[in-house]
DNA sequence: AATCTGCATGGGA
DNA sequence: GTCCCATGCAGAT
């Protein structure tokens, strides 16, 4: 049994080692255990020892050792043999000195560490337990993949199971961490490395230790291991990780095992902590993850090689796992999707593998200044060093550039758990430009265990989550809502460049995640609904219409999932929306609006306006260079003309120019991005939102702010006059008005439909229709819904001319709006009267009886002679919406609205 | 005032 | 109901 270290040649080992360091510097006698010459003046360096040292032997036990005859020559008679899968080659599996000699296999069975290599899909024998892992004086065969790594990237020196401080100490980078840190944590181990004074200085520590304990070695990352017992004693810091899946289970044994009953068979004594003491009077030998990469595909397929007792878990998941350890407890949006050029943007190094270990999608909160990375609990406790104070201790992280990072990995208590978190992330996010929604990866670095931070644009991260999802001959994913919910995962506007980010990262920043993926399923607050995809798709309309084909080029027209975008060979480019014709001489033109006038002009097809455009610089009219020139349009031409979405975006912009103080500065998209999120009144947040819901200041009177959580805590009193009550209360009478009118008016109405056919603008409310011309009103006023009466329709006609308030609508539920948007559920209308009637008689009640305005409105406008007038909307600030409310302040309007034709 | 810090909250699984 | 975790938020700096 590969696994099972010869016990006899075990205790040898061990006798020589507790004989000490000792034994290899001041005795006399080769190291080796069947040989009793006596060392040359200089002795030879053979194996490393546990203390670091090297196992010191006599000229000929030297010479075989690193013609790599060892075992051939001094354990051909021990057990542990085992023949290599591929080659045939006997391997000596069974004791420390071909510790790297072979590679277990997850299938079973094992490969000699030169068909390992060859077949590129296993490293050293990381499977070991890694107490056992003498790795820094091996023979020559072994030596490229085994110690140099741990020297070289710890720099820790030769020892792996020594304190490797260049991992996790502060390090001069961040002295200030210095004081902080009671740890010397060597990542690579996944344990903290407690100075033994410090350690001991910490009465409760062991006492929390013991609580961290049972739990981290239920997730496998700790074991007690024997090395300690056999060399220090004392310190016990020799922690080392377990390079493999094939031991986690066993290895787990829980505290209340008692080390003497070592799990798995291993010949390695177990002691748990030494609570006696208070020491950590026993290394962990750590479980490390699996360190095969996803290059070892072929090898996870059959955990059960009769080792892998993690089968069992493996099986049951049924999937294999680049992570032996933690992959099983992890949440599958944790789990590393990494490509091999992933790997390889990691390790550069042909010879490092990578460990892929986990992924996160970076949240709002994540890639904000705050530099604080939440880390899944469960990815936290298997793959990085236990933690038992919320100090936590620093971790050094290299980036996939090489770059090393030091972040402070700590946790908050939380609801008797922990919430763990990556502290200081901030310079790091920035330097690899991450934002939300992209994904940084986890994983750790064979040899050497040095944790590896590497990313992927939301982009990459998109085509990889979508690998099997077709993809159209221009790489756009046909998944629109992702793709089109961040602009950075739209290839070809990314790879321009034209648009930046910042401008439609107002709406876009925020992780958007896919339906169906399991790395969308988590939250609500990143997820994309039906509403979103509405909302995006409109503004995406809109954002089209801001784009121009670069000159010369023609725009590829891609239908994704049913909408048309426009792609350009070229990077677009951000233009005026223009309206593009054929004149009554069949030549092509353009109409534009101009900028101060609203007027249209008639252009070239060809030109290209730029984004703020007037009637001055109508070079190619004279005559109507000037905004008192008239228009050529009649309004009866114009409003054919029209298309809703090109005005949907003019009108924005409009609105946008009239609300200069807040956006004068914003052109193209950066002004409807900024436009999505004007809040209440259209006042644009001070700072770019980095996240859905934007943090109010004390006293905001928005709706998110005057509601409790959930609608919990003190409500408005009956009397309250605040905007929203008022509102509401508006509303009400609103709808009571209408519905009386309606109920004894019913004919009345249905004739007045029939003498307006014409007017199918008749729409609801005060909500802005998007797709009405910009000419004339488009004030962004934000006392329109208040000032508002709506008993009338002319009044609602007029209000409805409002192209765009920028304002919330108080009247949208957002859980609604699928229901209710226009053409989703004509057949639910009268359903849905029915329901603002029941919904008003009970706030009625409510409200003359409690006072309490947490009124549910639901408000209904049935159609007006056309389609068009079912717009529903209702407001239950009971719910209130936070999220909603305030992450797409300025789309609800867009969303309601049911296209209209101008009304001049 | 801005930022940091630690915890609380609440939606979602 | 529990747990996770994104994010809010209040106090500290």
């Amino acid at each position: 049994m590969v696994f099972f270290l010869n016990f006899e040649n075990f205790l040898k080992v061990t006798k020589k080692m507790t004989s000490t360091s000792v034994a290899t510097s001041s005795s006399r006698i080769c190291f080796n255990s069947v040989c009793n010459d006596l060392k040359s003046e200089r002795p030879r360096k053979g194996w490393q020892l546990r203390t670091g040292e090297l196992a010191e032997l006599c000229d000929r036990c030297a010479s075989i050792y690193d013609e790599g005859r060892f075992c051939d020559a001094f354990h051909l008679n021990a057990s542990g043999w085992r023949t290599c899968e591929s080659c045939g080659k006997r391997v000596h599996c069974g004791c420390i000195v071909s510790a790297y000699a072979f590679a277990l296999l997850d299938a079973g069975g094992i490969l000699c560490i030169a068909c390992s290599r060859k077949n590129a899909v296993l490293g050293p024998n990381s499977s070991w337990p890694p107490s056992l892992l003498f790795n820094s004086s091996l023979p020559e065969r072994f030596k490229d993949c085994s110690a140099k790594g741990w020297s070289q990237l710890t720099g820790s020196g030769p020892a792996p199971w020594r304190q490797a401080p260049g991992l996790f100490n502060s390090s001069t980078s961040q002295p200030e961490l210095h004081s902080r840190v009671p740890y010397e944590v060597d990542l690579s181990t996944g344990i903290d490395r407690l100075n033994v004074s410090e350690r001991l200085s910490i009465p409760s520590l062991e006492k929390k230790k013991n609580e961290d304990f049972p739990e981290r070695l239920m997730n496998g990352p700790l074991k007690p291991s024997a090395h300690d017992i056999h060399e220090n004693g004392n310190t016990g810091i020799n922690c080392e990780e377990q390079h493999t899946s094939c031991l986690t289970k066993p290895q787990l044994p829980s505290l209340k095992e008692d080390s003497s009953n070592p799990p798995f068979g291993l010949a390695v004594p177990y002691t748990s902590i030494d609570e006696a003491n208070g020491q950590m009077g026993v290394s962990g030998t750590h479980l490390l993850p699996n360190p095969q990469p996803s290059l070892a595909k072929q090898f996870h397929s059959n955990p059960h090689n009769g080792l892998d007792s993690s089968g069992e878990t493996q099986m049951r998941n049924g999937r294999p796992r680049p992570d032996g350890r933690g992959r099983n407890q992890l949440f599958p949006r944790y789990w590393p999707r990494f490509t091999d050029q992933d790997l390889q943007q990691i390790s550069a190094d042909s010879n490092s593998i990578i460990t892929p270990l986990f992924e996160k999608m970076l949240s709002a909160s994540d890639a904000g200044r705050i530099g604080r990375l939440v880390l899944p609990k469960k990815c936290a406790e298997a793959y990085f060093p236990p933690i038992s104070q919320p100090e936590g201790l620093p971790l050094k992280v290299q980036d996939s550039k090489g770059k090393e990072w030091i972040f402070q990995f700590r946790f908050w208590p939380n609801n008797n758990s922990r919430m763990y978190v990556l502290e200081g992330v901030t310079p790091c996010i920035q330097n690899m430009q991450l934002q939300a929604g992209d994904v940084v990866t986890f994983s750790r670095l064979e040899p050497g265990g040095k944790l590896v931070m590497g990313f992927r644009k939301a982009s990459a991260a998109s085509a990889s989550e979508q690998e099997n999802e077709a993809k159209n001959s221009n790489g756009v994913s046909t998944h629109g809502d992702a793709e089109l919910a961040d602009p950075s995962s739209w290839s070809k506007v990314d790879k321009s460049g034209y648009i930046a980010k910042e401008a439609l990262g107002t709406k876009v920043a925020v992780p958007r995640k896919r339906k169906n993926s399991v790395l969308g399923s988590k939250s609500k607050r990143l997820r994309i609904d039906n509403e979103d995809m509405i909302e995006l798709k409109l503004t995406w309309e809109e954002a089209q219409g801001l784009l121009r084909p670069p000159p010369n080029h023609v725009a590829n027209v891609v239908s994704i999932e049913g909408f048309e975008f426009e792609e350009y060979e070229d990077a677009p480019v951000l233009g005026k929306p223009t309206i593009f014709a054929t004149d009554k001489s069949g030549e092509k033109i353009q109409w534009a609006q101009c900028e101060d006038c609203f007027k249209w002009r008639r252009l070239p097809s060809d030109v290209l306006l730029p984004s703020k455009w007037t009637c001055s610089s109508n070079s190619w009219d004279p005559e109507r260079s000037s905004c008192s020139a008239t228009q050529e349009l009649t309004a009866e031409e114009l409003e054919n003309l029209l298309p809703h979405c090109n005005l949907a975006a003019s009108k924005k912009m409009k609105a946008a120019k009239q609300e200069s103080e807040n956006v004068d500065a914003l052109e193209g998209l950066d002004t409807l991005a900024n436009l999505a999120i004007l809040g209440e009144g259209g006042v644009l947040p001070a700072s770019q939102a980095t996240t859905k819901h934007p943090r109010h200041r004390p006293g905001c009177s928005c709706i998110v702010c005057i509601q409790p959580p959930s609608g919990k805590g003190p409500k408005h009193k009956q009397t309250c006059a605040c905007n929203v009550c008022q509102t509401v209360k508006r509303r009400f009478r609103t709808l009571m008005l209408r519905r009386e009118k309606k109920q004894s008016q019913k004919e009345a109405d249905a004739t007045r439909k029939k003498q307006q056919p014409s007017l199918p603008d008749k729409v609801v409310d005060d909500e802005p229709l998007p797709c009405t011309t910009s000419a004339g009103n488009s004030s962004l006023n934000p006392e329109k819904v208040v000032s508002e009466n709506l008993d009338d329709d002319t009044n609602r006609l007029k209000s409805s001319s409002s192209p765009f308030k920028g304002q919330i609508d108080l009247n949208i539920q957002p859980e609604r709006e699928e229901e209710l948007s226009p053409g989703s559920d004509s057949g639910g209308t009268m359903r849905l009267l029915q329901d603002a009637t029941d919904k008003y008689h009970r706030q009625q009640s409510i409200l003359s009886s409690s006072g309490n305005s947490n009124i549910e409105v639901t408000q209904t406008q049935p159609g007006s002679g056309t389609e068009l007038g079912k717009i529903n909307s209702s407001i239950d600030l009971r719910a209130s919406h936070r999220d909603a409310d305030m992450d797409h302040p300025a789309i609800f309007p867009i969303k309601t609205f049911a296209p209209t034709s101008a009304t001049g």
